[in-house]
DNA sequence: CTGCATAATTATAAATTCAAAACCCATTCC
DNA sequence: GGAATGGGTTTTGAATTTATAATTATGCAG
């Protein structure tokens, strides 16, 4: 079952910046080289692991995170599960009490509506670049994306991550590598909320038909009619989560 | 000199998403209060000290930094001093290339026009906000804050500073705690750029008469025009910085 | 003289150790 | 009887140590 999970951190994740720009042209690679030119670093998955867990709720929100427990569970050592506590809380999934160590953040109602708002925002923007500038090869991309998706309607999970992988995608094709990261962020933050929106029932499917839509005025190139669209997509997914 | 950017860092600054919520009514306190209720992490120090080497350009985009000398010159071990860097990493102040340390992030011309844009569009959204919503009480503030940067159109860095607090104060203001968060995040990042807008001559005074219309929309509560000011606001810092 | 292989040096990464808080609970004083 | 204070335990925070990886220098062969 973590699988899913794996396969999505693996596309979000960039937070090293990777410079070594391999991640480009990595679509066309097969899953992962045996030999790994960048080492990744232990921090990095030690923080990829506590975002699994923080979003399957092994560790509750509001909870405290007892590092010697957690280390040992890994089997490492105190130093890189704190550096990667560190870097949990810059995203906002953990909140550090001086003195008194790690908690899982508890994202209120308020919150969701906030992140709701905040990716509306970000993401019509993005739309309405992509409508307006993308290469038909890349509309061809986006619009496979979405016929799998179609398919996957039934299949909550997998619909999940390939909504996330058509969302990135349209960001990556934006080409703001800024708002990419701040999307990536929030989409963690927003796995936070028990009350995702995409849980209800019948949203699936309202889901998909405002995909849909978008996806036409993609093609149709209306940087306009794709910006209002996707904000409506994201408004209607905070109506549905409220 | 240190003194304007620690007020500075002190306001933008709330990675520990501080949950005591004595951030909201700090404005009304004076500068700093003697005793510190929660005892700040050594490794928060140690970033707003790198982000200060950083923006000053002690420390150079694209050079190595070296974690013995620096946690030597910083009279502390490596430990917390790789702590931070890591904060710093996913601010994308720096960036770590496993294996052979940290760098500082060098912010390209592209970067710059990718981030103007998107405070662009936080920053008018959360102006739109204010202007429809915000407390005549709220709304003296901002015309506090605007009148002190009135008169300091001769002083740069003190304009700098006013600057900096009137637009994270509209943001507080719009109520928005992630939004707020990214703002501060991106324009910690502006400052790494060497062709700031506000550098240029002329500037100074040009953004000051955009900060006047913009708080007369905002007096008048008028939520499109604060927006589409704020926007145009950026949109010509952009263009002055390129 | 040039190119490659190998050894020595240097720096990073992670584990371990040590010290200083914070917390808990019992006891005592008001 | 309740609140405050004290010691004991637990846990965080930071320094130190150890191991691993990368870089540079050096030497040898072509």
């Amino acid at each position: 079952m973590a699988a899913t999970h794996a396969v999505t951190h693996a596309a979000t994740h960039a937070v090293t910046h990777d410079v070594t720009h391999a991640a480009t042209h990595a679509a066309t690679d097969t899953a992962a080289r045996s030999l790994p030119l960048a080492r990744r670093a232990l921090y990095q998955d030690v923080a990829d692991r506590l975002r699994q867990q923080i979003f399957a709720r092994e560790l509750e929100p509001g909870s405290w995170i007892d590092e010697m427990k957690l280390s040992a569970a890994y089997g490492i050592s105190r130093t890189p599960l704190r550096e990667a506590l560190k870097v949990l809380a810059v995203e906002g999934l953990v909140t550090m009490k001086p003195g008194r160590g790690a908690y899982v953040t508890e994202v209120s109602r308020d919150d969701v509506a906030q992140v709701y708002h905040l990716l509306g925002l970000l993401e019509s923007d993005a739309a309405g670049q992509v409508a307006a500038h993308a290469s038909p090869a890349q509309r061809a991309e986006l619009a496979q994306l979405h016929g799998r998706l179609e398919k996957q309607v039934r299949q909550r999970d997998a619909f999940f991550a390939t909504n996330e992988q058509f969302h990135m995608t349209l960001l990556q094709m934006a080409g703001n590598r800024w708002a990419q990261q701040m999307v990536a962020d929030l989409r963690k933050v927003m796995k936070l909320n028990r009350h995702h929106s995409l849980f209800k029932q019948g949203r699936l499917a309202e889901s998909l038909a405002e995909h849909r839509a978008l996806m036409k005025a993609i093609e149709a190139q209306d940087a306009a009619a794709a910006a209002r669209l996707m904000l409506a997509h994201f408004n209607s997914g905070l109506e549905a989560a409220a």
